[in-house]
DNA sequence: GATTGACTTAGAGCGCGCTCGAACTTTTAG
DNA sequence: CTAAAAGTTCGAGCGCGCTCTAAGTCAATC
């Protein structure tokens, strides 16, 4: 009834390896899994969502601890609902902070980067001279925001 | 006349241990930091800036191999400003990229925390009963959005 | 002078998240 | 029927980014 699919198949949609399927089944990420009469794999549609939901537990950098333990309340039944909203409650409040500081971050990459492309202007001033600018006048720069490094 | 740092002063002003440091170092991340006669290191100001910023490329989470890289270049000279803006300029791109990622999984997670929340309503609809629900209608929500996971 | 504690180097070890190899069985194509 | 492709289990191995241990040096204090 339901479109069951080869570890193959599962591997080429959601772009993990069959070898990492198999990983995840083992330490209980996924699973249960139905069989074909010979033992082979074959993932329902519920399985793939479930993967899914991983997937994107994992681009939010969860540790495979904590979805381990995720794992093991969603298997537990309903009554573990609230535990499981809180643990994405938590884990949620830790990714927005992430996103933040690498939001920040790249800003002063940012920064960084004109920082890099004014040296240019000033190292280069016309188009051609390619090479031979060893000694130069270094402060001829009047003070931008307080760049202090070396670059 | 600069303010120079001991390993651990800087260990304690940036996060890092010690052993962080040294081993940063080591690998080529950082250095030539100044020691004194008997050998011990001393962090200038430019160390302490260069470090700064190294921490922020590593909160962008630039592999280890790339700053090496970047740093090598840095130690190249001024010639290198280009090769090393556009390093900039293509992790800046990735940073950005995985920013939305995050971002976009952060989303589904807040969809999937409101979809607990729905469920615990259902589950538990009056404020006293805290336990033998084990058996419930289930099907009593009228199709939300899609969701078909399992929970 | 002895001790305490911060520092040094060189190199081994670890936790994480896969990733792969070996040996074998099953399925599929020709 | 044969051969290749795809599946299985079990367990070892790997790359990354630290992290720690061991053995020794040096500076300051009792």
């Amino acid at each position: 009834m339901e479109p069951h699919l080869s570890i193959d198949e599962v591997a080429r949609r959601t772009g993990l390896t069959a070898h990492t399927l198999r990983y995840y089944e083992r330490i209980g990420l996924i699973g249960p899994v139905g069989r074909t009469a010979s033992g082979q794999r074959r993932y329902a549609p519920s399985n793939m969502a479930w993967i899914e939901f991983l997937l994107r537990l994992r681009t939010t950098r969860m540790p495979i601890g904590k979805m381990q333990a995720f794992a093991a309340l969603r298997g537990a039944g309903d009554s573990t609902v609230p535990a499981r909203r809180q643990m994405l409650e938590e884990h949620l409040a830790e990714v927005l902070t992430e996103i933040e500081a690498m939001r920040c971050a790249a800003d002063a990459l940012q920064a960084k980067i004109e920082h890099y492309r004014s040296c240019e202007q000033r190292l280069a001033p016309e188009s051609s001279t390619e090479r031979g600018n060893e000694h130069e006048q270094r402060k001829s720069v009047p003070a931008g925001a307080g760049q202090a490094e070396g670059d």
